[in-house]
This record gives C-alpha cells, sequence and structure tokens, in this order.
DNA sequence: ACCCAGGTGGCCC
DNA sequence: GGGCCACATGGG
C-alpha cells in the first residue's frame, strides 16, 4: 500500500490540526508571540531558553541588559566569563556564555548584523543558523520564525506531548517528521505557525505538563490521556 | 530529596 | 539515523 508522510502514528488530517489549535485559542486568545522587544533580544533569548525555564531566562535578560550586553554586537566583544556572570541563572551558563559569543561574533563576521543575516530566503536562513554551534533544529526556527517572521514550523517537547496526547502520534517521533506533518498541512502563514506553536508552548506549561492538569483543559475533549483519566 | 524545565553537541554503533 | 551522556540553575 501507498503511505504518504512518515509512520509517526496519529496521522491527524490538517482539519483535525486546526480543530485542536482553535480549542486553545479559545481560551488563550491569539497570542502573536515571543516575550521579547527587539530582534535580538528574541535571538539570545531563543538560545538562553534551551532546557530551562523562560523565568530564569528573565533573570540572565535582565543581567545583560543592566550591563548593557544584551545585543549581538555587544555579546560579539565581551569575554565569556563576563557572559557566563551574567547569564548563570538560565543554567548551562559556561556552555551557554561560549556559544552565544561564539554566535554572535560569528554573525557580526559574516553579515555585519543580524538584520544582514535575517535577508536571507527562509531556508538558508535556517541552514546558517544550523551551522552555528549551539543552534539545533528547535532553536534555528525559532529565531527564523519569531526573531526573522519567517515561516518555518517549530517543535519542541511540548508539542511533541500535546501531538502524542491528542493523536496518539509517537512518542518518539523526530523533529523532522512532525516538523513535516505541520508543514505539509497547514498553509505556510508564519503568523498561523507563530500562534499554533505559541499556543502548544501554553497549554503545556499551565495543563499539558509531564504530570498533566486535565480538569478544565481546554483540549481534553480531543484527547486521550484526558479522557482515559476522566478528568 | 527528588523530578522537571520551550535542547545541543560529541561520541558511538 | 538513533541512543546515551554532560551541561546547571531554580521551582515544585
Amino acid at each position: 500500500m501507498h503511505v504518504r508522510g512518515s509512520a509517526i502514528g496519529g496521522n491527524p488530517s490538517s482539519g483535525e490540526l486546526m480543530r485542536l489549535y482553535k480549542l486553545m485559542r479559545r481560551r488563550f486568545g491569539f497570542l502573536d508571540w515571543w516575550p521579547g522587544e527587539t530582534k535580538e533580544e528574541v535571538f539570545i533569548g531563543a538560545i538562553l531558553t534551551q532546557q530551562t525555564t523562560w523565568k530564569n531566562v528573565e533573570k540572565a535578560i535582565a543581567n545583560l541588559r543592566k550591563a548593557k550586553l544584551l545585543s549581538v554586537k555587544g555579546l560579539s566583544d565581551a569575554d565569556v566569563s563576563e557572559i557566563s556572570t551574567h547569564i548563570r541563572p538560565s543554567g548551562y551558563y559556561r556552555q551557554k556564555a561560549m556559544r552565544l559569543k561564539g554566535a554572535c561574533s560569528q554573525i557580526i563576521k559574516n553579515y555585519g548584523s543580524l538584520e544582514n543575516l535575517f535577508s536571507l530566503e527562509t531556508p538558508d536562513l535556517r541552514e546558517t543558523l544550523l551551522n552555528i554551534k549551539g543552534i539545533g533544529p528547535e532553536t534555528a526556527d525559532s529565531i527564523t520564525l519569531y526573531a526573522a517572521r519567517k515561516p518555518t514550523f517549530v517543535i519542541d517537547a511540548y508539542t511533541k506531548r500535546i501531538m502524542a496526547r491528542a493523536f496518539g502520534t509517537s512518542e518518539t517521533a523526530s523533529y523532522y517528521e512532525l516538523k513535516e506533518l505541520f508543514e505539509s498541512s497547514l498553509k505556510r502563514d508564519a503568523r498561523l505557525y507563530n500562534d499554533f506553536h505559541a499556543q502548544f508552548v501554553e497549554l503545556g506549561k499551565n495543563y499539558c505538563k509531564t504530570k498533566p492538569l486535565c480538569a478544565d483543559c481546554p483540549v481534553k475533549g480531543m484527547c486521550r490521556y484526558g479522557k482515559r483519566n476522566g478528568a
């Protein structure tokens, strides 16, 4: 039999994906996301938030701002040791300090500014970001979507978990299998991609955690997990 | 005292 | 391509 796409299970239609999206949006409102004032702040925050809570990232960003280091140029010129003291609350601070400086230096050297880098076409921008040490698939997509505002779908731990619970997709589905599912199902629209992922994070933080809070979950009607637990 | 959080790169098979 | 590990603070 001919099979379309990868075998990640669930195989939700685009209509079902949109239904999930609308349930979340009805509860949380249109989010038009990323907590950050400027593109540079979003870029820096995207790296700092790897495997940490946003609360901790806010402290790190506040420290960088106070030290006048909340910019790509500033970080490219700063000492790794100084950066690391400011970003300590965000965790993995020695590693992130090195990678932050490395990434910023590379961008200044090769493009002059973040804005110039962002003038690349979406796939080129994504590839260029992926070739920077410290920027993996999720961070590259986050920067492309939320800082450069170009249409690429972001997958994260919440997305994986919510999709598994709502549609029965595989817990071990790869990043690109899930990304492909969304991008082949939805209209290629940065506004939609932006808000869809933002809704996932909102649902993940408040309801669909490792230990889920199914009572009052906006998506419980179409979630296997919630039904199984009669919440 | 545990477990978890909006990942990534290095190393191995 | 995938499995395993180090990386680290702060909150529940």
